[in-house]
Order: structure tokens, then sequence, then C-alpha cells
DNA sequence: CCCATGAATGTGACCGATAACAATCCGGGC
DNA sequence: GCCCGGATTGTTATCGGTCACATTCATGGG
């Protein structure tokens, strides 16, 4: 028995209204709403106008609890992210949240700590326990794609930024060209080789640009010099830019990532190297910093708003839903080359 | 009727496990094995070391959905964010992430991509309709603040960010403080007055480091120069820096964070003003860049993480749940100076 | 020895929506 | 005039849990 308030009309703290109510008001069952809500085609359009005029009135919501238990289907999408202090996942994690919005989809996240098979794993499980449509996986590392690709099967996963993930479906820029971009403009400049700066190993967008930037080196016939191992950090590319100032070889480098390039051109700043003039730089990212740099830094940009969207997309079409017109279903988001003034020719010998 | 093979013994895709299946497995009733998943005091020790080899046993997970619509509460919470590049932004949702993970909660968000007063309000309702247990909003705009305090009561929300909410509680660093730390350090150093390059007027962090700037500088009794106007980009601090370099006058420039600060740092560079002999500069946030720019950026540290925890202590007090234990209730989260190059003493004159 | 008491467990309603099926209304063809 | 099929609407079961209440059982006081 409920303490309902014998000549009180009104409820002190209103709660939300269901779909019964609306029912009540429109004089229709709540069967006949929900078909208004799905656009179920046999409404007539005088009873569907008068329970929209009843939604209206009554502010109402449906309840995407409720529907997504009995419909099972609900209409939220979980992301696996990790790092979003980092550029690239934050802006792929954007990317992929405009684009469900867009769809109509929410967003649950779950942030990793570590990227290591049972971490993943759990959460997925972590979702799927929220009844998520589907699954994103950000998963930039080797674990994390050989964790993805040994996930429960059955639930709709799509995987980010790498290329190892089973069968799933995997969108990515293709960082192998966006080397070659990178490189190709070097020794374009005239140079006669080019450096590398790399990422950490067990990332695939570090392998992927260690292969392009090789596989540039050896189609021009040139010398490839041996990798520099960075860590995404601006400390190491501080540390291997006072290593390659010692050199006086070097004339040009390719670095894996923005924040790398910046702690570069801070080590040769340090030590009297000119860029461009001495040595030529060339980042990747474009972050939103690598305009202002000293000098500003010529870069590979990568459209994480493209691959939110062809995630998205990719998903949606697991879902058995259908794709957003206009987006390409290519898994390999093409980067472009933006020059600044960080990259040019070689000093005369 | 099911469709179930008269002879065959397993189905082909198992369905995972639901209650029921538990109950049955462990020869209890569906409400003990919601008891034991509860730590109901009252079930016997032998009774609950059953039902939970059951659970193991079918790797049962409880279905999120069905709790929060039968339970009237739900183990997720909402996060309306905005400009999750920035670093602070994402610093903040990553700290409250970690935080609520913790604590046991997952987190929908909702990005904005403009901060006005509906926009908030709609991704507000678009969490509720999942039923979310409680929402933070980080709202670091005047108009975001001004939305969230008209905000439909009966929503537990947290406020990040912002002072002017309303009677929500309201989490941030003290922004004021922080200015402080920045202008008493370049005072310190003999700068006879420091000059600010703003964030844009309409971010409440904006607003309050303008006023910390001016009272340190008041209460030392200095000449309080026009603030300088930028909008968080390196641009700005570019278009800044060029400015003040035409002066004689300036020794000191506190900027309202470090992108606008790595601009300035980039127009002195290019008209020969050294940082920090002739001017000393000290950005706002340290970003991980900060440690690396040239010369390495005197600036103040903004504990993100900590944020986040005490976000969600607020709200998990809202929500009637205890409070994590160790972390404060204060709302203002103090800031930290860490000093490296850009700041030194003033050139003799 | 009986009954009140509290711990341990079970039963059925309920949360708010969708799904499946039944019922009703309508016009057209024979 | 009667039957049939599609359009429209209503009724009831169901999703997978929790809640309120009933029931059972052991225990201790009078």
């Amino acid at each position: 028995m409920r303490r309902q308030g014998v000549t009180m009309s009104q409820q002190p703290a209103a709660r939300a209204a269901v779909i019964k109510d609306v029912a009540r008001l429109a004089g229709v069952s709540h069967q006949t709403v929900s078909r208004v809500l799905n656009d179920h085609p046999s409404v007539r359009d005088e009873t569907r106008e008068r329970v929209l005029r009843a939604v209206q009135q009554l502010n109402y919501r449906p309840n995407a609890l409720a529907r997504g238990l009995a419909g099972r289907r609900s209409r939220v999408i979980g992301v696996v992210s990790f790092d979003t202090i980092l550029h690239g996942p934050a802006a792929t994690l954007l990317g992929i949240e405009r684009a469900a919005r867009r769809a109509g989809y929410g967003i649950s996240i779950v942030a990793l700590e570590r990227l290591d098979r049972s971490g993943v794993v759990e959460a997925v499980n972590r979702l799927t326990e929220q009844s998520v449509a589907g699954v994103v996986i950000i998963a930039p590392l080797l674990t994390a794609a050989a964790a993805a690709s040994s996930l429960p099967t059955g639930v709709p996963a799509v995987v980010v930024e790498s290329d190892m993930a089973g069968d799933l479906p995997t969108i990515s820029v293709d960082q192998v060209a966006g080397a070659r971009l990178a490189v190709d403009h070097l020794l374009e400049l005239g140079h006669e080789t080019v450096w590398h700066l790399s990422g950490p190993k067990d990332w695939l967008e570090a392998r992927d640009r260690i292969d392009g930037w090789r596989m540039s080196l050896e189609a021009a016939g040139r010398r490839v010099p041996p990798v520099l191992a960075g860590d995404w950090s601006p400390r190491s590319g501080y540390e291997a830019g006072r290593e390659l100032a010692e050199r006086g070889d070097v004339t040009a480098v390719f670095c894996a990532n923005d924040q790398q390039a910046l702690g570069m051109l801070r080590a040769l700043h340090e030590r009297g190297v000119r860029v461009p003039e001495d040595v030529s730089v060339v980042g990747f990212d474009d972050i939103p910093e690598a305009a202002y740099l000293s000098p500003p830094l010529t870069t590979v940009r990568q459209d994480f708003d493209e691959v939110g969207r062809r995630c998205l997309a990719a998903l949606l079409e697991l879902l058995g839903v259908d794709r957003p017109p206009g987006v390409p279903r290519h898994p390999r988001v093409p980067p472009s080359l933006v020059v600044r003034a960080s990259s040019g020719p070689p000093p005369a010998p």
C-alpha cells in the first residue's frame, strides 16, 4: 500500500511519467504508445498525434533500462579506451562519441590502466554486463589486439588502431602511408637518408611507422640507419635529440609522434643545431601545439573524426543496422602531410 | 514454446546464465541468490558458498539493466564533458573514470559541442534516460554553470570547475591560489610587476586566474597592467608574445595555460627576446610537454586525479552511499608550483 | 511446555518497456 | 449478404532482476 494523501491531489515530488501515464492521457493502450515511439507503420495518424501530444505534455522520456531489458537491444555502445591523456586516443574517443551521438547511441567507457589480455577481457565483460549493443576497443598495443581477438564471440566488436585483431573488423589510420608521406617528403627535399625515432615497440602504430619509414628508404635505394627507440614522451625525444646532435652526419629525422619531435627540437636547439638549416624534423599527429613550436613542425595529420565515423559505421553494420550514408567502408583512413617550417633542404656539404 | 531440440542436450549458442539458472544449480530460490549477490547479512555461510560456487561454475554475471530497473538504482554515473581534446578536461574525465571504477561504478559520457544552456540540459536528459545514478558535469563555462543550476531537481549532480552552480556541490582546483602561486613566484624573483595573458573570459577558470593574478599584484602594491585576452590556443599566445616583444618594459608574463605559454615562447624566441634572461614566462596546467619546451616551462600543476576522487566522493554522498575513506570533503583542490627554467630574476636595469 | 522472537529462506508482485498473439473494424469480391 | 484479409488496437506474457511479505525453523524466557 502506497503512502497516498487522502485529500491531497498532488504528489510532492512528481516522479517522471512512464508509458502508462502517456497511454492513459492519450486514451489508448500502452502498446499503442510503444508503437508510436518506435515508428510502427500501422497507427492511425490521428492516434499518433494524440499520443505525441500526450508525450509532449507529460515531458515523457522512455526508460532506456526497461527498453533494453524488454527489447534485448540497447542504444549504448561501450568503448574500451587506453591512455586518453595522449592526443590520439583522446581524439579517437571524441570522434567515436560524436559519431555515436549522431546515430542516436550513448557511450559507456572503461579506461584501462594497463593494456594486457585480462584487462581487456575484464573491461569488455564490465560493458556486456551493462548490455551494451556493441563495443569499440581502442587497442593500440599488441597485447590488447591479441586480447580482442580472444573475446567471447557474440559480442559485436570493432577494433581501432590494430590490424591483428583476428576476424574482428578493424579501423585505423594508415600508419604506413603516413610514415611514407613524411619520409618521401624529406627525400624529395634532397636528404640522403632519414633517421627515425620510433614509438614504443609494443605499439602497433609504432611498428607500422617503422615499416613505412623503412619501405620508403628501401624503395629509394637509400641506406637505412638504425632505429632510435622512444616511448612517445617528449623526454625520449629530447634524449634522442642529444644523441643525434653528437653525430655530424644526420640531416633529417622522422619522429613517430609530435611530442617526441618537440623534445628533439629542444635538444637540437640546446646544442646549437639549427632546424631546418642543419637538420630537418618531421613529426606525426599534428597536435594543436605543432604549428607553434620553434620552428613550426612539419607533421602528418590523422583524421580521428573519420576514424570514429568508420568505427561506428562498421559496428552498426555488425548490429544489423543500416550504415550511416556517406561513410566509406575502407578500414584504412588516409593521413595527410602538413608542411611547416621544420623541414627543408639539407645543408650544402 | 522454445525451440528446443528433443534429443540435443546442448544449445548451439549458450545464452548467458541468469539468476534462475544459478538458483536451480545451487538448489535455492532466486531470492537467496540475490541476497548473496548483495551481501545481505542473513544467509547461512554454507548456503552462500553453495551459491557462489554455482555463480562461478556458470560464469554468471548479473544483468545491470534488470538490476537498475528493479532496484531503481544503477551503478553507472553520467559525465557531461566538454572539449576533451584540451588537457584539463581530458585529465579530469580520466580521473573521474578511475575513481568511479574503484567505487564499482561505470561511466557514461555525453560530450558537448557547444556549452550552452539547452545543450547541458539535453545532455543530462539523455543521461537520466539511461537511469544513471547521478551525473558529473564538467562545466568550465559560465553558461554551463548557469545551466547546471537550472537542472531539474531530483538528479544527483556534482559540478566540476565552476563555483556558480547554485546549490549543487562543486569541486574544482583552486584557480585563484594557483594564479597567486605563479605571480608571487615572479614577484619574489624581483619583478616589478607581472603581465597576464588570460584565457577566454567566459571560462570560469580564466576568470579565477585573472582574479588571483590581480589579487597578488594588489597585495604587493604593484601596478596592474592591462589583461591580454587569449583563447587557450598556442596561436593566441603567439600573438600576445609578438605584442609584448614590441614593448620594452615587460619582464614577466603569467600565461593562463601552457599552450598559450608555448605560443608565447615561440613569439619571443622569434623576436630575439631571451627567456628567462629578458622575460620570464610562467604557464598553467603542467602538460606533459611543459618540461621539454625551450626553455622548460615553469608552471602550475593541477591534480586532476584528486579532482576526480573528490567529485566521486561528493556524488556518492549525495547518493547516500558511504564516501570512500581518505578523500577530503573540501571542494577546492590545491595546485602546486613547478619551477623550471622559464622563470628567473629580471634583467639588471 | 508454550509462545514470542529473530534468523534463514521462499513466494509473488513489480520495475517499465517490447513481443506475441488475439480481437476488432473496415472495405472488397463472390 | 457473407466471408476474407489487411489495418488498427488491445491483452497478456516476458525480459532479469529487487522488494515486500509470508513462511519455516531454532532458540530462549516465563
